[in-house]
DNA sequence: TAGCCAGTATACCGATCTGTATAGTGAGGA
DNA sequence: TCCTCACTATACAGATCGGTATACTGGCTA
């Protein structure tokens, strides 16, 4: 990726989360990032390309973020469950607090089609996935069952913290979690 | 409100909600209410309030559903928690499935002067408040605590159902608030 | 009968939207 | 030296944006 090309995804990426992708126009990305509109088009070829581009760097970043956590936190599985949760609160300090992208833009974007859905969607299934993995050692029998609960309390947890709901909510769902993940625990070894 | 007006609200709502707020403009808003332009800015005089009518008027539709599931479910706590949870499975039924419209606009509405950012927070704050009340008769040493837990698992239902990440995450969530309640309730006894 | 009101139809405003076109600059490599 | 590549500058196209203007119609009410 060319200088002008990195800084325009950086300047939509900031843009596009801070005011909404279709609040941002290809004019604004191009001025903030010091290119011209011919730069932005040579390089992507259309808006929807950037999105699609800030989207899955966002993707590939927040994964990469989270995996040191995750190594950090080994090798016990509570430990690394509260990682994540450590890990969203790490990243939220540092990517600002309007909750998650991925949420955020499948509230613009309606149409299944856009090549952008298949990365939002992809990005919950790995969270899931994540989450079931790591409910497994804990719990063999009800890992689907605790993966989804996990989910579910990072999820509104990551909503609660952008729309400023009570403080730290990320630390509330990490407890919570440890504490889902103790019951579960001496629920099978019964 | 004439009938035009209600018209053109109900287009809106259903249009906002489905492609997005900065993604619809008024003119698509008059053509699918069957009104002109000119009955659009005399009855609400600006894009803006329209927006604003919008919200306000989820909102008091959503706690009208949400008080009869509330009065049905009387008077066990348990019961009428678990009413929030129905509520916004038939909700999302009917109302389609893009997740929650405060969050959804939230994602679009950067500035926090903005008119419909009171109704948006205020939603949530209510939707807290109404989890913590429910909870406090279960558990009134940690009532606060459990009202959060509870609110964070709704809201990631509610994520959840809109990405659809799983199958019936709403219903995952009551089954799990039940038995947050549960352990609330024994822990308090002891 | 007169006036008001909600509505229609149509045309227009300046601004902004995504996207394209032409022309030129400066650096690095074969 | 010559070519390519990344970039700048500027202008423009066609469409749509939010918002306004003028003129008119039908129904209700005082």
């Amino acid at each position: 990726m060319t200088p002008g090309a990195r800084r325009a995804l950086e300047a939509a990426a900031r843009l596009f989360y801070e005011r909404g992708i279709h609040a941002v126009g290809v004019d604004l990305i191009a001025a903030e990032a010091g290119v011209t509109k011919k730069t932005l088009y040579d390089r992507f070829g259309s808006k929807e390309q950037i999105v699609v581009e800030y989207l899955a760097d966002r993707d590939e970043r927040w994964r990469a973020f989270l995996a040191r956590y995750l190594d950090d936190a080994r090798p016990a599985q509570a430990a690394r469950v509260q990682a994540v949760f450590d890990a969203s609160r790490a990243w939220s300090a540092k990517h600002g607090s309007k909750g998650c992208s991925m949420v955020n833009a499948h509230a613009e974007i309606s149409d299944p089609a856009h090549p952008a859905f298949p990365i939002i969607t992809g990005q919950k299934q790995w969270m899931l996935a994540l989450f079931t993995d790591l409910a497994r050692e804990v719990a063999p029998d009800g890992a689907d069952r605790l993966g989804r609960s996990l989910m579910l309390l990072h999820e509104g947890a990551l909503v609660a913290h952008g729309l400023n709901v009570f403080a730290d909510p990320i630390g509330h769902a990490g407890e919570q979690a440890q504490a889902l993940l103790a019951t579960a625990a001496s629920a099978e070894a019964r």
